[in-house]
DNA sequence: TTACTAAATTATAATCACTATAATTTTTAA
DNA sequence: TTAAAAATTATAGTGATTATAATTTAGTAA
């Protein structure tokens, strides 16, 4: 019942809101744009605008149920916040996204900022490969 | 005499873009946008079009003089490529970007890539930090 | 359950960063 | 110096995203 994780977040349980959050849940792994959300609906029959795809996004985004990447690539993609954090390998040929994790660069990047007299937020790590001829 | 570095770089040099590269080269250390650029050019009350900006900057970074970041912010910036390579911090209150190297992290990177059976050809690494309380 | 009120959604227009187009101007090579 | 190729200008167009006003819905109180 999803209507509870909304509610927990401290949103609404309305319609268009449970309908994304079911299609984040049911593409695991994948890291959709609001358009491919908004496409995914269409095929559903839902009757649910692309401006509120943007709006639920961003505010699932502020509730910290989704995280938001830019790769680079002119538009914004969302997965939902599994609680582990990991970073991302982009396949400049496929487009393809892998994921990985690396405890020796996380605890490097705090070490930098700490060196600066900073305290490190977050980062963004993505590594952009192509495949080895 | 910057005309000659366009030439080297395999571009004409046209007025505008030595007026663009000059901007560049004075803002040492800063990360321009392309609006940025274009309100520079009208304080010096040169008659170039931002969309010249957008071009020049796109031709320069295809021709290796510039490098352009996404910082998260929707829009592009640009710096002179210094020749040595580096990745960012950039402060969350003030705005603020340093600088920095690792090493460590490059080389752990392409281990990363590598270990995945990928080659690694760019990456992009933001730090965002806050001052210590 | 019903009715109310605040919040959310819809449809659409607007905005922002950026790119394409066609006409005009500038470079550069002969 | 002149002509072809390339670059620039002014402007319209595009794609992603956001704002707006009217309408609908969710959650609460009677």
């Amino acid at each position: 019942m999803e209507a509870t994780d909304l509610k927990k977040a401290g949103l609404k349980a309305t319609l268009p809101r449970m309908r994304i959050l079911q299609i984040l849940e049911d593409s695991e792994g994948k890291h959709l744009s609001a358009e491919d959300v908004y496409k995914v609906l269409l095929e559903q029959d839902e009757e649910v605008g692309l401006a509120t795809v943007y709006r639920v996004l961003t505010q699932f985004e502020a509730a910290g149920l989704v995280i938001r990447h830019n790769f680079d690539s002119g538009h914004s993609v969302f997965e939902l916040d599994s609680g582990t954090h990991h970073d991302h390998m982009v396949h400049l040929d496929t487009g393809e996204i892998i994921e990985f994790q690396n405890e020796e660069i996380e605890e490097l990047q705090k070490k930098i900022a700490k060196k600066h007299g900073f305290e490190l937020i977050e980062h963004s790590l993505v590594l952009y490969v192509k495949s080895k001829k």
